[in-house]
DNA sequence: CGTTTGTTTGACCGTTCGGTCAAATCGGAT
DNA sequence: ATCCGATTTGACCGAACGGTCAAACAAACG
């Protein structure tokens, strides 16, 4: 699309360190709450060199979404039909936490444009993840209809997925305050592959 | 703890146009995001008549929180040791999914302050819900200890039932895109209900 | 060295923010 | 009808907002 110009190493470090500022603010008080003093502030620049790089505050937010979005499906994507189907299911819930443990301040962006309506992206939502989505449940109803796993709503199954996995991230004051300050993580991973397998395995083998 | 002076029908009223008006601002926008003229316009009244009611946006945005407080536990603390453990975790879910169904605001209210990172209800996290979290996953765990329910972490078990519920009012307007404009409340229930009971039924009788 | 280009910033602008206030209006009891 | 407290609002305030700009500064190159 845009062909960028050659960029000096000073324009790529500013540019990096605006963005990770901007995911930091934005991330916490949304599109409306951020001000661009507290991102000049998180990024330790001055707020008139951060419009140097950047046109405007709305520039920096579809900076982030665009590359939220860039990868933001891929574990979906990934899930394979020709695989084994309990083994897929888990290894795409198990990637979608990792994701959420390992970029928490992009799910948190992703949050908070959806809760105020995803004004910026409610045509990805109903393009291209809507597809992706019909096609993956398409998918694991297929596997249903082979009785490789139990039958339920694949389109639930797959928001379930999404549901729990953004929790450990979005609300992961809540968590903490609840669980305490040790990894979250690791018991969520434990938790969430026993209770899909015990969802879906069609022969549950269990006691073990 | 503040004993109210009588109030008219009018203040009655006007406070509680003001209250839902606030609502409809803050669970979009969130604290910072919101701003009184929006409260305002949405609530049909001056932005000086606002400040008549309440004495500040903090005070109406505090007065949101408490009045959420106040019920959000109940679900939870209505969970009965003596009552049929797979009953009783179902009908928990199917409550917190009710209360996400019937107050939709509320529960996109209550995440944008634990985005925030839960200024105003920290402590709250931290002591009463956190109390009242590991009260019942003593009773959770009793259950798994006497073998009625499978064994699981309890812990995760509760956050995954506030992961799941929550979802499908914080992010409306992604499931909604992706699942269609139709009720996905119904098809919720019936797959919580299935992912719960396949967790949780020592004895599964599949295959009704 | 000088010059050119890229980078940084203090000062500033118009607008919107939360909040105030005096004056106007309303409503209910007498 | 009159009164008095309750209610409503237009006009306004200082601060913070997103954004601009000219001037100062740094870097690269001959």
């Amino acid at each position: 699309m845009n062909e960028h110009p050659p960029m000096t190493r000073i324009q790529a470090r500013n540019r990096a360190v605006i963005l990770s500022g901007g995911l930091d603010v934005f991330s916490i008080a949304g599109f409306r709450g951020a001000t661009l003093d507290q991102i000049a502030d998180a990024a330790g620049l001055s707020k008139p060199n951060l419009l140097y790089y950047f046109p405007s505050k709305d520039a920096i937010y579809a900076a982030l979404l665009e590359q939220l979005l860039a990868t933001w499906l891929d574990p979906l994507r990934a899930l394979d039909a020709d695989g084994d189907p309990v083994t897929e299911v888990l290894a795409y819930a198990r990637r979608k936490l990792a994701l959420s443990r390992d970029f928490p301040r992009e799910s948190r962006l992703f949050a908070t444009e959806i809760l105020a309506g995803a004004p910026q992206i409610h045509a990805m939502l109903a393009g291209p993840l809507r597809d992706l989505v019909n096609e993956k449940a398409l998918v694991l109803q297929s596997w249903m209809d082979a009785g490789r796993i139990r039958a339920t709503d694949p389109h639930h199954l797959i928001v379930s997925i999404w549901a729990l996995t953004q929790h450990y991230a979005d609300f992961d004051v809540q968590v903490r305050a609840v669980l305490g300050d040790g990894d979250a993580f690791a018991g969520a991973d434990h938790f969430i592959t026993d209770l899909y397998r015990s969802l879906l395995d069609p022969a549950p083998a269990r006691r073990l």
